[in-house]
DNA sequence: CGATCTTACGGGATTCGTAAACATA
DNA sequence: TATGTTTACGAATCCCGTAAGATCG
C-alpha cells in the first residue's frame, strides 16, 4: 500500500472543506492538483471516499469513517513530530554532566548557574566524581558528557579542550619558598610532598613535571582531597602542589606560589565518539564552551 | 512541516534493523535511498535521530521517542487504511433497501437468500414499504437504496429498470370472462372494479391503461393490500386487477387471465442521484441487477 | 582490509499549475 | 449562466538507483 501523507493531508482538508478549491487555498494547492490527489487516494484504496457533483461534495460512508480515523491520527502523528521538533529547537530536559574535583568546585558552579539563566527549561545535574570515574560514567553513558583533566590517551572518548590550568606551589607562609613570588619546580629538589593521589587527574601530570626537572622528591602523603592536603602542609608534613584553579586559599597561614615554568593542565570536555549528544546536552556543552573561551582566551 | 509517511516508515525501519542496508532490502529501497531518505527527515526536524558509524547504528534520545510514537501510529494508520480498502474489496456491513408491497413478496425473498449465499458478510434488511414510503426512505437516506415501481417523474432519485411486469385480471371462476385464455383490456368495460389505493405504484398505471382504451368501469372499492381485493373478489364485489407477479394465485375459487394488450409494469431499483453506494450496497445493487437481467431476459 | 554509510549524478516517475472542457443548479 | 470539478499537457520537482568516495573497526 502506497498511501502518501499528502493525500491524506489533502482529503482530510476536502472532508473539512467540502470543498476542492477551498481545501487548495488551505493547503497551498490548485483546484486540480486537490482532484488529482483524491483521485488517486480513491484509486489507492479501491473505493470512493467523496461524492462530488459540480455544487456540493460529500462524503461516502467509508469517507466519513476514513475522515474521523484520520482526524485523530493526523493530529496526534503531527504532534508527535513538533514534539520532536521542539525538543531540538527549544532545549529542554535534564543534562547530567559528571566533573572531576576541581573543577567541580571551581568551574561548574558558574557553569550551573549560567546554565540556568541561558536555558530555563533545562535542569543540569552534576556528578562531582573522581577523574577515573568521569570517564567511566561518559563511557558508560550514565552520564551526557564530562568536564575533566585532559587524559593522556583519548581511546573511545572524544576530547575537547577549553582551557589550561597551571600549578602552585603550595607551602606555609613561613617556609623559605614563600618568600619567592614565582618558585621554579627545580626548588622543589629534595623536599617532602603532599600530593593527591593517582585518582586524580593532574597527579600525573605533577609527576611529569617533577620528572623533566630531574627533581628528586619525597611523595609523604597521597591525600585524595585538596583540602586534606592543605592541613598536612598547615601542620608541617610537607609542601604540596595544586592546580591553580583551586585558588585563592581558604585557609590562613599558608601562601601560594605559581611554579616555573609552567605546566599547563588541559581541561577537557568529554564525551562518547560517534555519538551525538541530546539537543539540550549539546547546547550546555557549547555555553561551556563558549564561557571558557571568553573566561580563559 | 513536510514529512513524507514514506520517511517515517524509512526510519522505523532502520531503527528496527539498526542497518541501513537491511532496512532498505525490507523496504525495497537501495541503501543510499535509506540514507538519503533518513538524512532529508533529520534535517525536516532538525535533529539528529540516528548516531551511525559504518560499523553500528545508534538511536539518539529523540530518536528512540520518536520510534516508539511512530511505531504505534503508523500501525494504527496503515490498519486504518487496510480496513478502509478492505470494506471495499471484501463486501460487508449492513444493506437497507426498501420495497414496495407486491416486490417485497414477490422479489426480494429470493435477492436476500442470494445475496447471503454470494456475500456472507453482507446483512440485508429489506424494509417493506408502501412505493410513496420507498422513494422518501431513498431520498433521505434511511435506505442506501429501493425497488418500486418505475415512477413518472425520476425527479432527484436515479432509477434503473430491471424487469417489466403485466396485469392480469382477477374474477371469480364462475364469471363470463373466465372463460377466455387472455382478456382484453377493453373487455371490463362496465365492470365493478376492486383496485389498489394510490399509494400503491401500479395504481396509476392501471388508470392510465384502462382510460387508454376508453373503457368505462366504476372502482367500488380502493383497498390497500392485495389480499384484501381477493376476498372483496372472492364475495362478488367486483372483478380485480393485479401485477402478474403477485402471480399464482393462493386463494381457491378466483383465476387469473393476463390482459391484453400487456401493459407493461417498469420495476426498478431507485436511488440518490449523484451519491455513491457503499461498496456492499453497490454489491447488491449489482446482484439484483444480474439476476433480473437473468430471470427475465 | 572489509563492511557500511555518504556523496555525486543521470534518468525516470511523480505531481504541480495553467488552460480548456464539462457538468449541474 | 455561474460555480465548481475533471481532463490535458508542459514543466518543475522529487526520488530512486548506480557508482565512486569516505570512514570506522
Amino acid at each position: 500500500m502506497n498511501v502518501s501523507l499528502r493525500q491524506l493531508k489533502v482529503f482530510q482538508a476536502v472532508a473539512r472543506t467540502r470543498n476542492f478549491s477551498r481545501a487548495g487555498d488551505r493547503i497551498g494547492l490548485t483546484q486540480p492538483a486537490v482532484s488529482r490527489c483524491i483521485r488517486d487516494l480513491e484509486e489507492e484504496l479501491g473505493l470512493r471516499l467523496l461524492d462530488r457533483t459540480t455544487r456540493e461534495v460529500e462524503l461516502t460512508e467509508a469517507g466519513i469513517k476514513l475522515s474521523g480515523a484520520l482526524d485523530r491520527l493526523i493530529d496526534e502523528l503531527e504532534s508527535v513530530l513538533l514534539e520532536t521538533r521542539a525538543s531540538g529547537e527549544q532545549h529542554r530536559g535534564k543534562v547530567r554532566v559528571a566533573s572531576a574535583p576541581t573543577l567541580s568546585a571551581g568551574l561548574m558552579p558558574e557553569y550551573i548557574s549560567a546554565g540556568a539563566l541561558r536555558y530555563p527549561g533545562i535542569t543540569l545535574m552534576m556528578r562531582d566524581q573522581s577523574q577515573k570515574q568521569v570517564m567511566d560514567s561518559v563511557r558508560s553513558g550514565e552520564v551526557d558528557f564530562g568536564l575533566a583533566i585532559e587524559p593522556q590517551q583519548t581511546e573511545d572518548l572524544h576530547t575537547h579542550r577549553i582551557m589550561a590550568d597551571s600549578f602552585s606551589l603550595v607551602c606555609r607562609a613561613d617556609h623559605p619558598l614563600a618568600q619567592r613570588q614565582q618558585v621554579p619546580w627545580t626548588a622543589l629538589n629534595g623536599e617532602k610532598l603532599v600530593l593527591l593521589d593517582y585518582s586524580s587527574g593532574s597527579r600525573p601530570l605533577i609527576d611529569r613535571a617533577l620528572a623533566a626537572k630531574r627533581v628528586r622528591f619525597e611523595v609523604v602523603q597521597e591525600v585524595g582531597h585538596l583540602s586534606t592536603a592543605f592541613r598536612m602542609v598547615e601542620v608541617g608534613i610537607g609542601l604540596s602542589v595544586v592546580p591553580a584553579l583551586f585558588l585563592p586559599l581558604p585557609q590562613t597561614g599558608l601562601v601560594s606560589r605559581p611554579l616555573t615554568p609552567q605546566v599547563r593542565r588541559g581541561i577537557v570536555l568529554v564525551r562518547r565518539r560517534n555519538r551525538s549528544l541530546s539537543p539540550a546536552a549539546e547546547a550546555v556543552w557549547q555555553l561551556i564552551v563558549e564561557m571558557a573561551g571568553r573566561h580563559h582566551a
